[in-house]
DNA sequence: TGAGAAAATGAAAGCGCTTACAGTTTTTTT
DNA sequence: AAAAAAACTGTAAGCGCTTTCATTTTCTCA
């Protein structure tokens, strides 16, 4: 059996101080005379000391830890924007530690208890999927920015107090649907996520705005349903064209995600219609695997690892200066590959 | 700004007691009555009072953590894996906490630090990608072991002191030859991770060693190339086309796994080539995105979440009797799609 | 060179909890 | 009903560190 870690105890012993003189040598401390300093910090190196962070923030009543909150980790743009974060926290001596609640209830509750337990320096809130209500995320979100330095990754909450970053949904649509209609499309479906109605729904708002705006059907040609699975992708591309006559099937669509822009490319694929040419497929989130789809797939690029390092950097911030809350839009940027086509002369790659 | 937290002491108080009852009222010790046991639960609750784990942990010497450690959570894998551990922790009352060790040596010494600092209960230690020598990891775990139960899905190391949950990586592989074979395939390449020779390079081994007992060509015509990307696979793919005389072209593929196979699929379409009638691929993982690429992807599940589940319940029973170190060999499970065809009177879905 | 200021160090009180150990009630036994 | 046993509760010592405050040492300048 290894034998008991070293504590501050046998550093001071070892060094011939007090243990006060020792945290202070290790923590830099200006109140510790160089020579001192110096020997104490060989000292400890010489047994292999390392010092306990968790006795380090019982103590002093904080640390160096950000919790970073997610849905859900399985989700490759969280586990993106959460790897971004844990690397750029690191470059900066923090630590970060990773909490998904969208499991269930035992989860939040757990969050609670270490919320108010680890001293958390900061916390790095990644919503976008609508899990509970608008009002009670604005709620915790702002009952957490009262303990702590608290960013938020999500769409603006009304009366949130804390940093919010953010992509603007709506326009992550529109602008796919702008596109589309460049290309020449005019009959436009939308597949994806819950209500287009809720303001959480911004990509769905968004895909009828611009719907509006250029004089374009919007019928009930598009099929919403819950979910952000490929699995949901193809079901939903089968109702809609099942549910279609043929002469009025939409020549292109927009997905809420590239997940579901997937299952909707097989879909598709199993009813022998051709992507871009029979209908034009447009997601969004521009996941890893979108550039190997087949078609490569055309796609919304919501940047979530800049929103990361900026997140963390003004949690850093917060250290030295108490944050103002503010808000912070981030341009989406429509990333064009072969899944809708060309205007003019297209010809498929090869 | 929120009030500091409720401690044990303001319970205690409130309910009359001395905090050691309040303790062991709130920890279902026997050494209480149950009345006083039910009167302070009641005046905790009505207080809000949530015991704070970390404090509870300096003072017991343990914790209901356990240490999930992965290379990387953005790999579709691991993210499952620590997903389903961490679901399974929950719903047996413990936590979870993530670290992603491949990042840097920042993140090992953290998590160094850690290893003493938060008395986990137990450490779940996921490899499989070569990082580190065999001998380093296997001495990192031993030590790790010394400290707390550990389980490794990993492939087993030689001198591993703990409890190693696997699969046999070598036969995943085999499996994929031997169902290519029987289809009629007869040259068959490798597409795939660092070196075939090292130990840890399993599914090469297994490749080759498959090839040579069906008595199949096994010259340079795999591809061995390092990385697991998408990028990599089709970077490898072009390098071996691109090498050979078009006559002795394999007819079928084996990828490392199903990222380095979604590369793949896509040069072989950029090429002009069809799958499956041109080229047979076979993945390795089984990921969400398998059964949607086009074709389907034919690939090995591993079973990574019951692995994960497993895992938990080991180190679950640890915490009542110290674990022996066993290795426990799980079968990967060949998953056909439609991306090796079939043998007689193929045709294509739909 | 000595008084006062500045710098360095140490003692000790937390941080919020668990857990021997000791002390106090109950309960059981005879 | 008194003595012994059992059950409960409280006291206090940690767990490993930071930090305030008091104390000691060193430095500064007359």
């Amino acid at each position: 059996m290894a034998q008991r870690a070293k504590t501050i105890y046998d550093v001071a012993q070892a060094a011939g101080v007090s243990i006060a003189t020792v945290s202070r040598a290790l923590c830099a401390s200006p109140q510790v005379s160089k020579k001192t300093a110096a020997r104490v910090q060989a000292v400890a190196a010489a047994l292999g000391y390392r010092p306990n962070p968790i006795a380090r923030g019982l103590g002093s009543g904080h640390s160096d830890v950000i919790a970073v909150i997610v849905p859900e980790i399985t989700h490759p743009y969280y586990a993106e924007l959460y790897s971004a974060a844990d690397a750029e926290a690191r470059r900066n001596g923090l630590t970060t530690m990773l909490y998904c609640l969208a499991a269930d209830e035992v989860a939040v509750a757990r969050f609670g208890e270490h919320m108010t337990a680890y001293r958390f320096m900061g916390a790095l809130f990644v919503g976008g999927v609508a899990e509970a209500t608008d009002e009670a995320l604005a709620g915790m979100l702002t009952g957490l920015a009262e303990r702590m330095p608290v960013v938020a990754i999500c769409p603006p909450l009304p009366g949130l107090q804390c940093i919010c970053l953010y992509n603007d949904l709506t326009s992550s649509t529109r602008q796919a649907v702008r596109h589309l209609h460049t290309l020449g499309h005019r009959r436009i479906a939308f597949l994806g996520g819950t209500s287009v109605v809720r303001t959480s729904g911004a990509r769905g708002m968004g895909f009828l705005e611009e719907l509006r705006t250029l004089d374009l059907p919007c019928d009930d040609i598009y099929q919403h349903e819950a979910g952000y699975t490929p699995e949901a992708g193809q079901v939903a591309l089968m109702k809609l064209l099942s549910a279609t006559p043929r002469a009025q099937w939409p020549t292109a669509m927009v997905a809420i995600n590239d997940l579901v822009a997937l299952g909707a490319l097989r879909q598709l694929r199993r009813m022998g219609l051709r992507v871009p040419e029979d209908m034009a497929v447009v997601g969004c989130d521009n996941q890893f695997f979108s550039p190997y789809t087949d078609p490569p797939l055309t796609t919304v690029d919501l940047h979530p690892a800049e929103h990361a390092r900026s997140a963390i950097q003004e949690l850093l911030g917060a250290r030295v200066t108490p944050v103002a809350p503010f808000t912070l839009m981030r341009e989406a940027t429509l990333i064009v590959r072969e899944s809708c086509g060309v205007q003019l002369g297209y010809r498929r790659f090869a």
